[in-house]
DNA sequence: AAATCGACTTTGTCGGATAAACCGACAGGC
DNA sequence: GCCTGTCGGTTTATCCGACAAAGTCGATTT
């Protein structure tokens, strides 16, 4: 057989155009975020197709987060969420079925990174939330509620790193790393200690600017949840379990 | 006025409903990837909706990347492209006016990290790959061409690395670094030369599985381009421009 | 000025309809 | 046997029209 010579001809839908139309508008500053869109009627009336149409196209942007409905549900612009995009990398990765090992390992790299440079930026108000995150987290017994905190925590520091892309990348590792930690705490007594114990440190790293102690001990809290995970007797070349995305999907991945 | 004890009791729109319904079962794998899904026919009978109440929840599983059409047009199930994923990522971070600082320093963590892991698991056959497209940069003259060359040479070791989380982290990355090494290049002649000198250093340090070196070589490479950046003229502190953009949207994002 | 009310607008959902594209099968020609 | 043209049955893309529920907004009342 002929290898492929042509392109495959296809006409792109046109619930898509009104879409990618909206979006070039977006990404081309001609709409700025908060901006109002007009309504389906308007949108019917200037793109000339049927209000379906209009309707399928805005679902893309929709999910997509680049619009939104505010209460009233009227379309605006929108920043797209650092959260929902993380979501969906996460899902994407479990689909995927990539393996704890190769998670660990991105933590590792993303999380010290992340430890540095907060080490390095931290205000007083940062430490401040830090340190309040660790008091609420002491007081905790659940180990549901812990975990949560936990995952907080480790958002705030990437917060705190002011380095949007690190917490961006970060964010979908800490989401496939937290259910895990509640399946370790259940098992192994230890973890809750010396995970506070990590936390203290870190925060110390911060007040005093030490970005090298900061990363060694993230490095150092980061191996503890491999060790607890080994021991919980679970091995790091298993693909992450679909029981863990099912945690990523609800509710309103699509509000 | 009380400050908010309650959330907005709004019940979740129909369509919304269907994309969760479906999506559910495909997290919970009752639904595996290449798997068909009903015709819109079916869907309509199925949840007892209208058809463009399935046609909107279609949307937006179909802009998540979690079911596709084939070339009939036929619904299945498929895994979410980490392309995509890439390139809603990147766009997020430019609309969010991050700086190319904050780019820069998440380069040096996450491209240092790929390489090291590239280093440490190259095959053969990776060699070969990574060679074959140094081989074809070293003949290009045209920048734009040698621009995505590299883009390939950076993605190709990020696979090398066998390490899926990193991979998709370093995506968004590399897309944003791309268009900016195009505008070096335009300005600064020895960058490409450089860039040349770095990737044979790197191909080298993945022959003689030596990841320290690896590393090293790879936070010069992108230490460069931070120095070709300034020489350029740029600051590092202003946010990414809009027209890079552009570049991610189109063609058929949405296809 | 604040609360209230009613007319108007907009969205979510529905039923139905048509043209075009796709699929599979079948017949005829080489 | 392989290729091509044709035909009927499916399925999708788009359109039209309609209606109830919820939201908006200005006029009215308190």
């Amino acid at each position: 057989m002929e290898p492929n010579r042509f392109e495959r001809l296809a006409p792109t839908p046109t619930y898509q155009r009104v879409a990618e139309a909206i979006e070039n508008d977006i990404l081309g500053g001609k709409l700025q975020p908060g901006d109002r869109i007009g309504t389906e009627a308007d949108l019917v009336r200037q793109f000339g197709v049927n209000r379906s149409t209009v309707r399928e196209g805005i679902r893309l942007l929709e999910q997509g987060g680049l619009i939104r409905r505010d209460q009233s549900r009227r379309l605006y612009v929108s920043l797209p969420r650092y959260n929902r995009l993380a979501t969906r990398v996460s899902r994407a990765l479990v689909l995927h079925q990539v393996t704890f090992r190769e998670v660990w390992e991105a933590a590792m790299t993303l999380e010290a990174a992340t430890a540095e440079a907060a080490a390095a930026r931290a205000t007083a108000e940062d430490i401040a939330a830090l340190e309040d995150n660790l008091a609420r987290m002491a007081g905790i017994t659940d180990h549901q509620a812990f975990c949560e905190a936990d995952s907080d925590f480790h958002a705030l520091l990437a917060r705190v790193s002011k380095n949007r892309v690190l917490e961006l990348a970060r964010e979908p590792v800490g989401l496939l790393f937290t259910p895990t930690l509640k399946m370790i705490m259940d098992q192994v007594a230890s973890a809750g200690p010396r995970n506070l114990e990590a936390h203290r440190h870190l925060i110390e790293a911060c007040r005093s600017h030490d970005p090298a102690t900061a990363r060694d001990w993230m490095r150092r809290h980061i191996a503890d949840w491999r060790r607890g995970f080994e021991i919980a007797g679970k091995s790091l070349d298993d693909p992450i379990e679909r029981t863990f995305a099912a945690h990523l999907g609800l509710p309103g991945a699509y509000r």
